[in-house]
DNA sequence: CCCCAGGTGAATA
DNA sequence: TATTCACATGGG
């Protein structure tokens, strides 16, 4: 069954930049229809102005994974601070940061570390594929993402084959804690950010950045802003001159996302991701 | 052969 | 506390 959405002139949402940016690695567009799976459903939706088809889920369920209902517009105004935000922001117009589910999203993050997005891709696909619940009903081979169960049964061979590299051990472990810990979420998401940020990084392969990563785009702290070698780079050239080299320290990291989350605000998360989204990398924003 | 990609953990000084 | 290095994988 197909419905419409139509939301607010004045809220603006651009679906593409949304399921494009690298937030989230488990959509894919196909005959001008996006396919994606979100917590067990199998979903398909495309854009028409400022109508939104699609079928798999209902319409709560559209509004509150893409944040519908949150004020986009004074958003950006809170974090449109300088030329550089402003030119992220008009280029990248309508991304929202889409509320993911949280064990799929750290597990996501866990496996983006010193990799590029299409791998990332590839390896939360083939867990999918291989690991996941077929979902009946819908018009393409959809899987859920798999529990943590099914994650932390299976031998190292097989979580390799799913070309995790040296991250098996890392998803491995987070499976047996996030098994372990079934309410594991619902505390993370209690504490305050800096509490919840500790608590993540207390998992095996998960540091700052993938810590913060889950935190915004699972969990919703839109203060946590996550520092990978882009971000790294455009904060270094717009706003820190000081930073030499290639390489993020510990030290380096805080001082960025301390820097950031003083000057953008709190949704300092958003200004990271459309800073992102507009970078002059493999995925720019039209 | 090289370097890079949504980094992190361990060893070392 | 701050450097340095290894780590699997795939693309250019």
């Amino acid at each position: 069954m197909t419905a419409i959405l139509t939301h607010r002139p004045d809220q603006p949402f651009d679906l593409d930049r949304t399921l494009d940016c690298g937030q989230a690695f488990r959509w894919v567009k196909a005959d001008g229809w996006w396919q994606g799976v979100v917590g067990g459903r199998a979903i398909r939706i495309r854009q028409e102005g400022d109508r939104l088809i699609y079928s798999g889920a209902d319409e709560a369920f559209i509004r509150d994974y893409f944040r519908l209902d949150q004020d986009l517009p004074a958003i950006l105004a809170s974090i449109d601070r300088d030329p550089t935000i402003a030119d992220a922001i008009r280029r990248c117009y309508g991304l929202r940061v889409v509320r993911q589910p949280p064990w799929e999203c750290l597990v996501s993050y866990i496996c983006a570390t010193n990799t590029n997005i299409p791998a990332v891709k590839r390896r939360i696909s083939l867990l999918s594929e291989r690991y996941g619940s077929a979902i009946g009903g819908a018009s393409w081979a959809a899987h859920t993402f798999p529990e943590p169960e099914r994650l932390a049964a299976l031998c190292h061979a097989d979580l390799r084959d799913c070309r995790l590299g040296y991250r098996t051990d890392y998803v491995s472990s987070a499976a047996v804690f996030a098994a372990e810990h079934p309410g594991w979420a619902e505390q993370i998401a209690a504490l305050p950010y800096e509490d919840a940020r500790r608590e993540m990084m207390r998992l095996r392969g998960v540091g700052p950045k993938a810590a913060d990563c889950t935190l915004l785009f699972a969990f919703g702290f839109f203060e946590a802003f996550p520092v990978d070698v882009w971000i790294r780079r455009i904060v270094a050239e717009a706003y820190m001159p000081e930073l030499r080299g290639r390489t993020c320290t510990p030290a380096e990291y805080d001082r960025i996302r301390l820097f950031a989350r003083d000057y953008f605000g709190e949704y300092a998360g958003y200004a990271q991701e459309y800073l992102y989204c507009a970078r002059p990398g493999p995925f720019p924003c039209g």
